[in-house]
This record gives C-alpha cells, sequence and structure tokens, in this order.
DNA sequence: CCGGTTCGCCGAACCGGTTCGACAGTCGAA
DNA sequence: TTCGACTGTCGAACCGGTTCGGCGAACCGG
C-alpha cells in the first residue's frame, strides 16, 4: 500500500505516480486516469510522515493552549475551536501543545522536533521564553496577545486597556461614583499576563478621567475567589456600585457572592465585563459586555499563521481588536 | 543539524549516535559522552517526522471531536482538556480533528495517512461510520460512547440510562409525582445518539417503576431552546415539578424560562442533571447531579488507548461510569 | 597460546514519499 | 531534411532517522 505498489499496478514509475497525484509536472491523461483507478481500487493514501520528511514541511499547524491545569475561558475555548476549524477549511491539521510560560517538553517536541510548520500561541505574557525560542528557531508563528517587543513577531490581541476603560464610562455615564475591577488571577498578571496589566492601566486611567473611585482587585480565576472578591470589596469599599471585569470564570462567584450580602443584580450592583458573545448572553442576568470576536480571531489568527508561512521574511503583521459593548441587563443607573 | 553532522563531529557513524540517543543497543560511555557534548552543544533534536517513518509510529494520538459548530459542553470540554494533559505526560502529542458522523476530510487525513498511532473518538453513535473506518483500518481507538456492537470496540462510556433513572427516582423520593426529561437536540437523537436514546429509556423505565406521570421532550443544545421546551412543558404539563436533563447547554435558557413563568427553582421546581462537576457547582442554584468525571475519563481514554497500541489485538475493555448523584440546591420537595 | 564470547562500533539497507536531470519520441519551423 | 522545443516518463538521489548483520579488538578460560 505505498506509491512503489500503486507504480507497478499502474506499469509506472514512482514518480510518475508521485506526479500525477500532486500535479507538479504534466501527466498524459491516460496514464494519469490508469492510476488513479489503482489508487481508487486499493484506495491508497499518501503516508503523512515520508511525505513530511521529503517535503520538508508537515502541512500541520501547533496550537499552543494554556496548561489543562487552568481550565479555559469560553472565550479561549471559542478560540480554538474557531482555529481548529478554520485550519480544517484550508486542509491543515492541528497539533495541541499545553504549555504554560515556560517551555516544557511538549512545546520542545512540537518546536524542535519540527512537527508543525508554524504555530498559535495563546496568552502570551509581556516577556514571553516561548516567544524567543520560536524566534531563534524561526518557526513561523502568531501570538495571542503580545509582547513587550510587538514589532518583532506577528500577533492578534484585543485591547483590554481601552475595553475595561469603555466599561468604566460606561459605569460612570450611569451614574456610578465609586466602581472595582476585578482583574484575572495574581499569579497570572505576576507573571506579566498583557490582558490583566493593561485592564489594570486601562482602569486607572478612565477612573481618573472621569473623577470617580476606582478599586483594583486581582482574583483568581474560579467562582470561589470571585465570592471572596465580592467580600472583600464589601468590607474595604461598600461604596462600590459598579464592577468591570474580565474574568469570566470568577464572574458566578462574583454573582454568588453579591447574592450572599443581598444585593441584586443590576438594581445595586451593575458588573459590566469582557467576554465571549455566548457567554455574556447566557449569564443571568445577560452582561453587558464587550463581546471579544473569538471565532474572528481564531479564523484570523490561521489565515495570518498560513500568510506568514508562505512568506516567513515580511514584516510581522498586527491586528488590534476593539469590539463595541453589547448592552445587556447587568450594567443600570447607579442606586441612590 | 541532522544525524549525520552529529555524528561527523563526534567521529561515530550515524548509528552509533542513533543508538546512544535510543538506547537500544549500548553504547561505551566514552562516546556517549562525545556524542551528548555534541548535541547540547547545537541542541540538535531528531526530526520527528523522520522518525516517524523509520519507527513506523508516529508519537501522536488523534483526538476526534464534535465538529466546532456545535459547541462543546462543559463536560466535553474537561474531558478533551483531560486528554491532553494525560497524553502529555506520557509524551504523546495530540491531534485534533473535528469530524461528525460522517467522516470528512481532516479524519480521513488522520485515520489513512497514518498520521497518528490511535485515535479517540468522542461523541460516538449508535451506528458510526467512523468505527467502521478505523475498524478495517484496523487503527487503535478508544470510543467515548458505544455503538450498537460494543464488542468489537474499546470504550469508555457513562450509564445515562441509570443515571437519569436516578434522577427520576431522587425525584419521585421527595414526592414529585409528574417530572420532564429535557433530552438533547432532536437532530442529535435522531442520528442515534447513544447517551440521548439510553437517557430516554432510563427515563421511560424509572417513572413507570414508581408509577409517576413522565413526559420526555427533546431539546436543542442552546439557551434559546431550553427557554422555549419550558414553554411547551408549562403548557402541554403545567403540573411537572421536577426536571431532569442531561442538557447542559439548554439549562440557562430552562432557568430563564422558568423564571420567566414566575417559577422558582428549587422551591416551585427542582431540577436534577448529569453534568460537569465543576459546571454544576457554578450554576445557579447549584446543580443537583450526578456528575460525570470527565478528566478521569480523560486520562482513563489515553491509558485505554495506549494499552491498546501496545497490544492491538487483545479483546477490547470497556468501563461504563456511573457516577453518583451529588445533592446542591436545585432540588427540593415538591410543592404541595 | 589458542578458540570462543563479548563488547563497541560501522556500513548498508530501509521507511515512503518528492524532486531533479536526462532521455526518447513527436511535432513544428527553418 | 535537419534542428530545436516540447511532452511524457524514468531512474536515481535525497529527506533524516532506525535497524540489522557483521567485524575487529579485547577478554576469557582451558
Amino acid at each position: 500500500m505505498n506509491i512503489g505498489e500503486i507504480a507497478r499496478r499502474a506499469g509506472v514509475s514512482r514518480s510518475t505516480v508521485s506526479y500525477a497525484l500532486t500535479g507538479k509536472r504534466p501527466v498524459s491523461e491516460a496514464t494519469r486516469r490508469r492510476i488513479q483507478d489503482v489508487i481508487d481500487e486499493l484506495d491508497y493514501k499518501p503516508n503523512a510522515a515520508a511525505r513530511a520528511l521529503a517535503e520538508g514541511r508537515t502541512r500541520t499547524i501547533g496550537l499552543v493552549i494554556p496548561p489543562a491545569a487552568a481550565r479555559l475561558t469560553h472565550m479561549q475555548l471559542d478560540f480554538v475551536a474557531a482555529v481548529v476549524e478554520a485550519a480544517a477549511k484550508v486542509d491543515l491539521d492541528v497539533l495541541l501543545s499545553p504549555s504554560g510560560g515556560d517551555h516544557d517538553r511538549s512545546f520542545e517536541r512540537m518546536i524542535s522536533g519540527r512537527r508543525v510548520d508554524g504555530a498559535i500561541v495563546m496568552e502570551i505574557r509581556v516577556q514571553d521564553a516561548r516567544v524567543e525560542r520560536l524566534l531563534d528557531e524561526e518557526l513561523p508563528f502568531v501570538g495571542i496577545g503580545h509582547t513587550a517587543r510587538a514589532d518583532r513577531m506577528c500577533w492578534i490581541d484585543v485591547d483590554y486597556a481601552t475595553l475595561i476603560g469603555r466599561c468604566v464610562h460606561h459605569l460612570a455615564d450611569l451614574g456610578h461614583s465609586a466602581v472595582a475591577l476585578v482583574n484575572r488571577s495574581p499569579e497570572l498578571v505576576a507573571s506579566g499576563y498583557g490582558p490583566g496589566l493593561r485592564a489594570a492601566e486601562g482602569f486607572g486611567a478612565a477612573v481618573a478621567e472621569r473623577g470617580i473611585a476606582g478599586y483594583a482587585y486581582l482574583c483568581g480565576d474560579d467562582a470561589a475567589s470571585g465570592r471572596s472578591v465580592v467580600e472583600r470589596i464589601r468590607a474595604e469599599h461598600p461604596e462600590v456600585t459598579g464592577i468591570a471585569t474580565l474574568n469570566e470564570a470568577a464572574l458566578p462567584g462574583v454573582q454568588h457572592g453579591l447574592e450572599d450580602a443581598g444585593l441584586r443584580v443590576p438594581r445595586d450592583v451593575s458588573i459590566v465585563g469582557v467576554a465571549a458573545a455566548q457567554w455574556a448572553q447566557d449569564f443571568r442576568p445577560p452582561l453587558t459586555a464587550a463581546d471579544v470576536p473569538a471565532q474572528q480571531m481564531g479564523a484570523q489568527a490561521v489565515e495570518l499563521l498560513v500568510e506568514r508561512i508562505a512568506a516567513p521574511d515580511t514584516i510581522p503583521r498586527h491586528i488590534l481588536l476593539t469590539p463595541p459593548i453589547s448592552l445587556r441587563s447587568s450594567s443600570a443607573p447607579a442606586p441612590r
């Protein structure tokens, strides 16, 4: 069931079969048919490893996701699904590597074993060892998020500073005069997670601009942490009536916490977030949020990567997204 | 940067380098060190495609997930994460293929291109073309769910019939005398999705056994469908006070629908489900549910697959899980 | 001192494709 | 009628590893 077998049965040489298959050189219609018939009969499919070895490319892209320990947010999940789908559309396979900031075995295998033609790396840090590694392996890649040295790489990112800023403005417009930011986990932000850092910046700037009180909180990416951050906010700044967040995972906990404190959303406290559209809609009450277009980002990431694989030495392109805020039911005028 | 280069620099033959690397034949300590030094200096990593070609195995497993169009449930998500993690632990890479009941290009590439040593196939149907394909390619695989001819393959499944039965019994124990089943989508069940079929069976049996009224509803896998199924239930059988479900995705909608009807959970209506533990906990109110141990299933699936790759001709093993129901706050005695 | 093991390494073949140079045959133009 | 171009195919080399048979040297006991 290899190419030699096909060649023998069709009475031609192996190279002719190869050319008939790839179309890289013309083959007469008659032989092409004869070969095709044999192929159909045995339903032969070329061996991927052999082809990869000879061609020097694998027709596979790597997708580096956060380690399994940290469960993916809905946004990330939608993104992964979109990447897989977009890749399938252009006949690329997707190899998964669950790798954190430091490159581990899985990541290393993927990169230096040349198992992929390029990679999409999620959850980029401001300083990211994986990016350095990819740069000096000269493997094409696209980051979801960007490092401090943004010009050296292709990336797609969401403008968290602006979005969180808009959340604050939205709350201020509604009359809220004391708001809190529920950021991502301390570890993540400490490790230089861009969205966390930029959300804090954007929050600070917007709060200052509007002259309202703003308190930034870090919060673990889980419901329990969400609940306890509400307790802290209530204890330290009971006057807070608006919450802006990019921490999806904590939100159910935040909700529980507010309930425990006898507070209703949005009557007593408004919540505005940055989240996956579907998820924001299904939240109760439906969440006023900047809907991150994760599917679109996934498709664009693949597009960008394919482009870069084809032309690795061009100037890296960047895409910075700033989706509008969708008004839903979780925000309302401040109580008085 | 290939094995020949290493060999030349270390002053040995290519085969010796190979043996030093794999340990498949003894190499003197002195040469081993010399080779290792060269390898470290150039940080050489063997090319995966070449190795795969020569060895006849790829050190990669395939994970066949439902197509991206249908978003994954939390259960499935946890499962995927667990598989990736478990695979990484034994130095296996994971190749993703989003493929529905009919095998498509991506699936076909994976299987017949021999890109993987084995596969884990999610969302198995009672009759599944992919299973047939895998069987006649003689590629080791593990199904999540089982076909009508269960003995021919390895699988892991959740005993939905029993679990939904237990949900009914739980509701009956609480005094509910009219209950409804919110099943998965009509298309899915029509296509022979085992859990949907067996949930209906289990529901029917338990309802009959307890002598209570039971109504089975199919329901799309999304919030909107959840809302409308509640409307239908209210219209057709207003006496229903208990809902059993395995449709995670519809549940937020069910919740909204009940709210719209002025009904509170669990005061007016109890809900019992089969769902991912984490998700059930974060639901509001926390969901009484049979917590499907998705992480454990993922790990077991990998384990089973590895076993099967090592010994393809043994009798297929099966694992049927029946996790206990965790009591949370969504179920309560029937109102009277 | 000799014959048989054992140890350590080498060379060649192989895995299954792709690709390049060459060559025979046909055709058209000079 | 000859020469050049083009078409269709072949053979061989190559991609970068693994694996097997064999060979020389060291080592052993008799």
